[in-house]
RNA sequence: GGCCAUGUAGCUCAGUUGGUUAGAGCACAGCAUUCAUAAUGCUGGAGUCGGUGGUUCAAGUCCACCCAUGGCCA
């Protein structure tokens, strides 16, 4: 590669939250990030991966409040904890800082005062919620009250939890204030607002071109025609973030700082060297600028984001990449299902490279959801990595270890094998550099298929009974090996824990792209070991189970002390068919009568409508049979029949409560009639 | 509610500008093989391409509506 192939490029991730752990939805784009970086780096491009926690926001404010510990500390701890995450999932960033930093300090200080000078700013004075009694304003989070919607009382000032609306908290009903408990009055309130409508020629222009995946053009469209309304990027105290320089009790909001965190890192990383930096961000910088992103920050990356580094004189992204959402067995990760798998469970049970691989199975260029299923994942992963690749390498190293001193021999066999697999590099050079990864892995395991297709073909375990085909075997073996170093080099940014063995295995340097063209021969190798064993489903099993042991210890802290919900929980979730099975039944007691003998039960007659059952219930303790006669009631009626000591019950009545005299059938409401569904 | 994306074999996915009989891997069945971490090779069965209607000589591919899933916004 020439100097002036070489190119610069500065890559950032999102950046994750500092209020929760790492999970395995995360680690989908910062596998994405780390995989395109590598292959960059494999190519001898120079490469820079910068990025951070984002660690403003009032529910870190909050989170730290109700933990008794201060923001400071609580961000501090997150970091290690994140970092930890990124270097054992062999994530190879080049920086990992954090949005509460001296250097972002400067870099939004700079970005607004530009911004402020440049005429973007725009001071308004809109109403907010003050607390009279703690005499402060009251940011969303330290609002509650009823949600204007669906009226579900105790949500918060931004959204309803329950329908998912999003509201102004001047909107909630019966609004309260968490700090002292008293309703909040409307106030005035002085804001400063970002213009963004300024940049709506430029935006059109920039978001049209390359510079975005042609699906999220489309989204995109859909905003502009919304129009681009002043983006509200201050807060009023207490807010954790940074203040507003000349606006005391004004800070910045979460959101203008974070993606300017990107920048600081950079900024970090090069030791406060502002010169440095500008030759990425500079006005004319000939670097590439390339951010990884989920589809739900797209928006801020698109239109925000780029309008701020304009405002500001900077250079606009190369490219903004979204991605979709990680599902787990076709469904969203479900904390219940122990589908919500945290990365250092995962780390815990399994080596990164499976996950890696899977992933870059399944990655591509567009904008859709990554669905994990895992029992596919443990058949991938076995069937290509250890039955495909490296047993390419485990099928072939022990004849040239024992036959032929560890040697390669001086010449490949005469075919064209080894040729096509090193002009494999251009098709699969450009599927990763175009991040259709599951392309690349395609194309990687065709060429696996093929090696192993020689093999059985040459039958080198036959060969070898015979004396004068020795030298034959030995070429056979060597070009097996060196069909399989191809495969490492092309999986290199892929599964670098692999990568890594097989160039102590073949006693090489740290490969790199052009070592596809030269075989190695003449060349002693190592004893081969085995580099990754099989996945087995029961591992999977393990971390499924300790995800639900995650979710049984964080919900008893947050499990009521008493009354119903403490004393029996609530269960695992199940799904609509699953409910769907149960058939309920409004049902007419016809009859009742106490059992003789038995200490508890009354015998019903149920009426459905047409169908008679008779049922015994458990709820004698609570009710004369006789009050009961002419009442209607909610049965299972497809319960399976079952036999007890005084008859056969056919079906259930529904009731509540811990038993005794604190028992209560359900009754439906009036005009209800005798057999119909409860659905 | 509006919008965006997705829906192809049991599972995970390819299917370029509409053009022969819709492909691959896994799983399954049979055969071969035993160098290899029970790995590998060959052969085979399996699909009303979410549904309905339309455009066309021709639709998985284009259009309309509907359904399901995921998401964004209100």
């Amino acid at each position: 590669m020439t100097a002036s192939d070489k190119r610069d490029i500065l890559i950032t991730s999102a950046l994750p939250y500092a209020n929760g752990s790492i999970h395995i939805g995360h680690m989908v784009e910062y596998i994405q990030t780390d995989i395109w970086t590598r292959f960059q780096r494999l190519r001898g491009h120079n490469v820079t991966w910068v990025w951070a926690d984002d660690a403003h926001g009032t529910p870190i404010m909050m989170s730290a409040r109700n933990n008794n510990t201060t923001p400071e500390a609580l961000i501090a701890a997150m970091k290690r904890e994140h970092e930890q995450d990124f270097i054992d999932f062999q994530l190879s960033f080049d920086n990992f800082h954090t949005t509460h930093s001296d250097e972002n300090k400067q870099c939004v200080e700079t970005i607004y005062k530009r911004l402020f000078d440049g005429g973007h700013i725009a001071v308004k004075t809109i109403e907010q919620l003050f607390d009279p009694e703690a005499s402060m304003y009251l940011p969303d989070r330290f609002v509650t009250g009823t949600c204007p919607k669906c009226k579900t009382e105790d949500q918060y000032g931004d959204a309803c939890e329950s329908c998912g609306t999003t509201y102004d908290a001047t909107e909630l009903l019966n609004p309260k204030s968490v700090v002292s408990g008293a309703t909040p009055v409307t106030k005035d309130s002085e804001q400063y607002f970002f213009k963004i409508d300024n940049f709506d020629t430029m935006l059109r222009e920039w978001t049209s071109g390359d510079h975005i995946q042609p699906e999220m053009r489309n989204k995109i469209q859909e905003w502009f025609e919304g129009g681009l309304k002043d983006w509200d990027i201050s807060r009023n105290e207490p807010y954790w973030g940074f203040e507003i320089p000349n606006a005391p009790g004004k800070y910045f909001y979460v959101w203008m700082d974070a993606p300017i965190g990107y920048m600081a890192s950079h900024l970090n990383l090069l030791n406060g060297d502002t010169e440095a930096l500008n030759k990425y961000w500079g006005k004319d910088s000939t670097a590439e600028l390339v951010h990884f992103i989920g589809i739900d920050i797209a928006r801020f990356h698109t239109l925000c984001w780029p309008a701020m580094l304009e405002g500001a004189g900077y250079r606009k992204p190369t490219a903004v990449h979204c991605h979709g959402f990680l599902m787990v067995d076709g469904a969203k990760m479900s904390k219940s299902r122990g589908t919500f798998i945290k990365a250092r469970t995962y780390l815990d049970h399994l080596q990164p490279d499976y996950l890696r691989y899977y992933y870059a199975a399944k990655l591509n260029h567009k904008v859709e959801n990554l669905d994990l299923n895992l029992e596919d994942f443990v058949a991938r992963v076995n069937s290509d990595l250890v039955g495909k690749i490296v047993n390419i390498a485990s099928r072939c190293a022990g004849f040239i270890y024992k036959n032929f001193d560890a040697t390669l021999s001086a010449q490949l066999p005469d075919n064209t094998l080894f040729q096509e697999s090193s002009t494999a590099a251009a098709s699969i050079a450009e599927a990763y550099e175009n991040r259709e990864f599951s392309r690349a892995i395609r194309e990687i395991i065709e060429q696996a298929d093929k090696a192993n297709q020689f093999i059985a073909d040459q039958q080198p375990w036959n060969l070898i009974k015979q004396e004068d085909q020795h030298q034959q075997v030995q070429e056979i073996c060597t070009l097996g090996i060196n069909l399989f170093k191809n495969l490492v080099i092309y999986l290199k940014p892929v599964v670098p824990d692999i990568a890594k063995q097989t160039e102590a295995f073949l006693n090489c340097d740290e490969f790199s792209w052009s070592d596809l063209e030269q075989p190695l021969l003449n060349h002693k190798i190592n004893k081969f070991k085995p580099m990754i064993t099989r996945l087995e489903s029961k591992s999977i099993d393990a971390i499924v189970e300790a995800s639900k042991e995650d979710l049984k210890a964080s919900n008893v802290a947050a499990a009521p002390v008493s009354g119903p919900l403490a004393d029996d929980p609530i269960s695992n979730q199940i799904s609509f068919d699953d409910f769907a099975r149960v058939d309920l039944r409004v049902a007419t007691i016809v009859a009742a009568d106490l059992v003789e003998g038995a200490d508890k039960l009354l015998q019903l007659t149920l009426d459905l409508g047409g169908e008679q059952r008779n049922v015994f219930a458990g709820i004698k303790s609570a009710y004369d049979p006789s009050t009961l006669i002419g009442r209607q009631t909610v049965m299972v009626a497809n319960l399976a029949p079952r036999k007890m000591r005084f008859g056969v019950s056919e079906g259930m009545v529904l009731a509540a409560g811990p038993g005794g005299s604190d028992l209560f059938i359900l009754s439906p409401d009036n005009g209800a009639q005798a057999g119909m569904r409860v659905k």
